[in-house]
DNA sequence: ACGCTATACCTCGCCTGTCAATGTATATTT
DNA sequence: AAATATACATTGACAGGCGAGGTATAGCGT
């Protein structure tokens, strides 16, 4: 029982939709982005990305297009769409509310 | 995509062993004690919550027992064990972390 | 007597997100 | 020539959550 991955379970799409909000990226950027923001200590698996990059654009909440790379491996970047924007917004008052309600319920319990 | 759902999973666990800190418990009480804390904006469902039960008493983290009730519905009475409380105590810590973790990736990037 | 509600437990099977394993291709470094 | 870094993608298994359904006891109203 990893608690770290069943923790931040559900949050991949927040965690790229924030890396989406400021400009346009491509799935090893926001993975490198996030190993360096965390210090190692949390990885986002490659499988788990891209599964939730289809999720979220099958969703209309980015949209993608190939980059235009001369050399190097080829990107797909990603762009965050008015969906997206409203998704994150949302998501991030859910977590908001969440936090405080995890916080309440793992209390140890006095009654 | 419930959100809450997805965001509350893997808390389950730590949520009854929280409450059965201070006192043996039974399942119906905890769930109850759950939806007056929350005032009904989550309850922890009775499919999930059991399965909890079996999981953590597998694992040697709680201990059951028949309560020795005279009248009315049997009631499955759960201890919580050393072993319990030390994941309790581990699951605290690692959630503190994971807090600060998803706030972190979860805001806005600006580089 | 009968149905309804509350208390109290339990299980089966589906759904969904995660992830290990695996594969592809290009460019650079050793 | 081989290893490493960049970059994308899929498959299949796994685990937790939960809808739907089931069992049983007790009390209340009609």
């Amino acid at each position: 029982m990893l608690i770290i991955s069943d923790v931040l379970r559900g949050h991949t799409e927040t965690i790229i939709l924030a890396h989406l909000i400021n400009k346009d990226s491509y799935g090893y950027e926001i993975n490198k982005a996030i190993q360096e923001k965390t210090q190692g200590s949390f990885e986002l698996k490659e499988a788990t990305l891209y599964t939730a990059f289809r999720r979220l654009e099958q969703a209309g909440c980015i949209i993608s297009y190939w980059g235009g790379e001369e050399t190097g491996a080829r990107r797909r970047y990603y762009a965050i769409t008015e969906c997206g924007k409203k998704l994150y917004a949302e998501n991030k008052t859910d977590w908001e509310n969440a936090k405080q309600l995890i916080d309440k319920l793992t209390g140890a319990c006095t009654n």
